[in-house]
RNA sequence: GCGCCAGUAGCUCAGCUGGCUAGAGCACACCCCUGAUAAGGGUGAGGUCGAUGGUUCGAGUCCAUUCUGGCGCACCA
């Protein structure tokens, strides 16, 4: 017998430049400096100059820190929707922003200032000179992360306009915030009221709450009586009689407050007992009563009656040392934990007592000056006292006046000012505020209503349940205020009269926002009033004080809540840049329907009357893989540049895009490895298909794609045409719903199994065997290149930088950029009598398998008869073997089970390895069937 | 404490308006191939569907309660 021939040279055996390893790390940084290189940005814009826009508006990042995981779900997740909308034909030419201002980026500067030794030097300062040397420290601070972050986002491949990219200190974004402000001054939304803060006296300035630091401190902790002003209305409410006036007993661990308190809070539904405690009449909580008795140290505790606390409420008690009379209101935050059962209510001096107090309609009232001194209004022996040495006076006036029941020290934690640490107070001061129950002046309704309607009709939810997150937020929100007491941020434009009234108006921020416009925020700081107003004309505005003296105005000091700015953007950016309004979709994670979301919502409808949006996406946390959320200090949180070394971008993007974003999203160094096996599953597939094109004929894309369509219904070739087809309808359908999982998971399921598993299997007989030029193995060619152009399309939103080696794999360095193609858009209708081909093809897997027990353990030494009493499978025929991988398969109308033959005493091919029995010796001696030497020749 | 969300094989997830022995991929085990080769293919073993109670002829699927976790909000007078 002759040896075997090698008939390897004479196949057509695959190849292609398309790597099997990817090596991200190292080609990811080329492909961003070629896109760089190449103004992408602008080829890509070039090319849907005149398509329909797609408008998508970027929430702006916080300019501090490095960007973290969270930040890639959301950039990713946002590219992905920028390059999917590309690929449809449509424009979107996306904006990257960042927020700059505000208390994190001033807490760090001042920290760092103080740690310097400069703070000292700046309090030496005049206040104009002061804030802008701080300012000037924190703009430098921003623009330095802006940058950062700006190389890190590009780093994660997102297709954006970094070169133009806008931050909220721009003077022109400035600018148009503030002229949304004069837009809402001229509704009628924005008013000043007094609200509680926390207060510092050392520094005399409100602090944020990261300005807080809780140190324990020991306070006065008083029991005190306040006598009910009518007895009558007490035995009414108890149903008793009373022998003499009760009183009612409350608990506070801050003395000083009770001159300002106007009101004592009860739980409506919780019950209150009149008792008998040592020979006098005292209300409180039945529950809290043993605890109460125990500590004051009572020892006859009779109780008379008990009535609800509902029952209680407009009762009226007398101030024990302040002439007034102040009522019993209801509070369902009060608690039978400490205290009484029965709140001391002082609306000036705590942030539940002021929600009281506006619902009550009591007077904010704070005898408590920016010193921490008693202004007139309060009982002539604590005027001009500091609060802390009230306390004191306060504790001993109520224990002469005979109110005190007892009193003790107690230690508690308390907030404290960070940088002088000293105690903080609450502290009622003016600040500005945007009404959400106001109606506006041309609306005729208030935000509310109108945020309210926009939810329930308007806007689109992405997932969902985003429409009763938002509505219970909308519902249940206060007033907005926008005033901080800081120097890093947009100044709110409000001058004082000499008279001390407030001068702002609707024109009077629009002059301003015209000189910002010009000369940035700064400009607030550094020039006088005059200049400011420059542009100004008192005469033409309604809206401006009598007799105003432009020249004896001083200007304020409070800036707007950053979150007004970031919440402006829809004007600072989409119109005034011209990109287009509304924004069709907004994206970002779920804490957003408190923040961005809403706080761009209410602006814009009380500005233009609509929502700034049309569709709310929101994204879920990141958390680790036992559900714990992710941070430092728990040491779980994943850091992005060594994701991006270990993985690269795209294995990161294609774990992004296979998240089910809804909900929590666990995240782990072991997701990423499975996410990368995936990837190069994908890879790999692509990889095949253009190994096996090297050869192929030059087809224009038109002509492969005609050619593909031209392939029978009932061929290997026709069918994944089919698939193909579906999955291309299938993965558009999906994006366009932004359900990016679903496509990642039907490109995967088709690479794995429609391609790998199944086409690719079947036809690689063909493509290495057949002659090359043979019309077989040409259909095939076609189908594979038209298979490469869909998956390229469809995997590019995911992955830029492979799918475009691919496309350069596929159609040579010199073809036009990826992201300038869209979807080829196919028609082959799918043949539903292949299901009966697939399910045969299961049944010859499953009975090969126990055909090893035989010794058959190659497919290719086997012939399978399969079973075909209805015909289903006969159009099939010709491709039967090639699909089950084995030499033969015979159609029997009368079998009934699949039944696997040993072909192993058949000739065997030296070529293809067949035995299909037309294996016989050639004329250059080797053993081929009649299709080998066919395609050798011989 | 309140609002919203999630809890299905080791992992990531499907399971629509309640109805055959609860599905897929990965991982795993075993096997095949060695002409996609630091690739490819096949077969198989994995689940009391967070817990409890209820509605129903029948529940992973509806209702109630509860536990765990996440986001947001409130609270510490």
């Amino acid at each position: 017998m002759s040896e075997t021939r090698d008939y390897k040279p004479t196949l057509n055996l695959p190849k292609t430049s398309f790597p099997m390893k990817a090596n991200l790390a190292q080609a990811e940084p080329a492909t961003l400096a070629r896109w760089q290189a190449s103004d992408v940005v602008g080829a890509v814009a070039a090319a849907r100059a005149s398509a329909e826009p797609f408008v998508f508006h970027d929430g702006p990042p916080y300019a501090n820190g490095s960007i973290h995981v969270g930040h890639l779900l959301n950039k990713v997740l946002k590219d992905i929707v920028v390059r999917s909308v590309l690929m449809e034909g449509r424009a979107c030419h996306y904006v990257p922003g960042w927020d700059c201002h505000g208390l994190p980026i001033e807490h760090r500067v001042m920290t760092g200032l103080v740690e310097s030794g400069k703070a000292a030097k700046l309090d030496t300062l005049s206040d104009d000179h002061r804030r802008m040397a701080i300012r000037r420290e924190c703009a430098a601070y921003a623009a330095k992360f802006i940058k950062s972050q700006s190389a890190q986002m590009q780093r994660l491949l997102t297709l954006a306009d970094y070169a133009n990219p806008y931050f909220t200190m721009q003077p022109e974004y400035e600018a148009g915030t503030l002229e949304v402000f004069a837009g809402l001054l001229n509704e009628g939304y924005v008013f000043r009221q007094l609200k509680p803060v926390h207060w510092s006296i050392a520094n005399q300035t409100a602090l944020a709450e990261a300005e807080l630091e809780y140190e324990d401190r020991v306070d006065p902790s008083i029991y005190v009586d306040f006598e009910a002003a009518d007895r009558s209305k007490i035995d009414g409410a108890f149903g008793i009689e009373c022998e003499c006036t009760p009183s009612f007993m409350i608990w506070t661990t801050t003395p000083w407050t009770l001159p300002a308190n106007l009101a004592i809070a009860v739980h409506p539904s919780h019950p209150y007992a009149l008792v008998e405690m040592d020979g006098t009449l005292t209300i409180v909580a039945a529950e809290m009563l043993g605890k109460v008795a125990a500590i004051v140290g009572a020892t006859g505790v009779k109780t008379l009656a008990t009535a609800l606390g509902s029952a209680l409420v407009g009762l009226e008690y007398r101030h024990p040392f302040c002439d007034r009379t102040s009522r019993i209101v209801a509070a369902d935050y009060v608690t039978m934990e400490d205290g009484t059962g029965l709140v001391h209510t002082a609306p000036g001096h705590g942030d539940d007592d002021y929600r009281t107090g506006l619902r009550e309609g009591l007077e904010i009232y704070c005898p408590v000056q920016g010193d921490g001194t008693f202004d007139a209004t309060a009982p002539e022996w604590l005027r001009g006292k500091v609060v802390w040495d009230a306390n004191t006076l306060v504790v001993e006036h109520l224990r002469a006046s005979g109110h005190l029941v007892h009193a003790l020290q107690f230690t508690h934690s308390y907030p404290h000012d960070w940088r002088s640490r000293t105690p903080v107070i609450f502290r009622a001061t003016e600040q500005w505020f945007i009404g959400v129950d106001r109606a506006g002046a041309r609306a005729g309704q208030s935000l509310r209503a109108m945020a309210r309607d926009a939810v329930n009709n308007t806007i689109k939810f992405v997932p969902a349940w985003g429409q009763s997150r938002l509505k219970g937020m909308i519902e249940s929100r206060p007033d907005w205020c926008i005033s901080r007491q800081r120097a890093w941020g947009l100044p709110i434009p409000a001058f004082r009269t000499a008279d001390g009234t407030v001068f702002m108006t609707s024109a009077s921020v629009r002059a301003i926002a015209q000189c910002v416009r010009a000369n940035g925020s700064d400009a607030w700081f550094t020039l006088t009033p005059a200049v400011l107003l420059a542009s100004y004309d008192a005469a033409s505005d309604p809206h401006a004080p009598k007799d105003l003296c432009i020249e004896s105005l001083t200007k304020m000091y409070d800036i707007f809540d950053v979150w007004f700015e970031a919440g402006s953007s829809w004007n600072s950016v989409l119109r005034q840049r011209g990109l287009g309004y509304p924004s069709e979709l907004y994206l970002e994670g779920s804490d957003q329907h408190r923040g961005w979301f809403q706080l761009s919502m209410l602006p814009a409808l009380g500005v233009t009357g609509a929502t700034p949006f049309r569709t709310l996406l929101t994204h879920g946390f990141l958390v680790d893989k036992d559900g714990r959320k992710m941070s430092k200090s728990l040491g779980n949180a994943l850091d992005v540049d060594v994701l991006l070394k270990d993985f690269g971008a795209e294995v990161a993007r294609w774990w992004v895009s296979g998240v089910a974003y809804d909900g929590d999203i666990r995240i782990d160094l072991d997701y990423f490895k499975v996410a990368g096996e995936s990837y190069r599953k994908v890879r790999n597939t692509i990889r095949f298909l253009l190994s096996n094109l090297y050869d192929a004929p030059a087809w224009t894309q038109e002509q492969v794609i005609e050619f593909a369509c031209a392939s029978k219904p009932e061929s290997i070739d026709g069918w994944l045409m089919g698939e193909l087809t579906a999955l291309e309808v299938e993965a558009r359908a999906a994006y366009k719903e932004y359900d990016f999982r679903r496509v990642h998971l039907a490109i995967f399921n088709f690479c794995n199994e429609t391609l790998s598993s199944v086409y690719c299997a079947a036809v690689k007989d063909r493509l290495y065997c057949d002659a090359a030029d043979s019309p077989r193995r040409r259909q095939s060619q076609a189908v594979a290149r038209v298979a490469t152009e869909v998956l390229t399309r469809l995997l590019a939103p995911f992955l830029p930088h492979t799918a475009e080696e691919a496309w350069i794999a596929l159609r040579g360095s010199r073809a036009p950029l990826l992201f300038t193609q869209t979807h080829i858009g196919l028609t082959f209708a799918r043949d539903v009598r292949w299901v009966h081909v697939m399910a045969a093809r299961a049944a010859v897997s499953k009975a090969l398998e126990g055909a090893k027990s035989l010794g058959i353990d190659n497919p290719l030494d086997a012939a399978v008869t399969l079973p075909d009493a209805n015909g289903a499978l006969a159009p099939f025929a010709a491709e039967l073997a090639d699909l089950c991988g084995v030499s033969q398969v015979i159609l029997d109308a009368n079998a009934t089970l699949v039944l696997v033959s040993d072909l192993r005493a058949l000739a065997r091919c030296d070529r293809s390895w067949r035995r299909d029995g037309t294996v016989r010796q050639r004329s250059d001696g080797g053993m081929l069937s009649d299709r080998d030497a066919l395609s050798v020749g011989v």
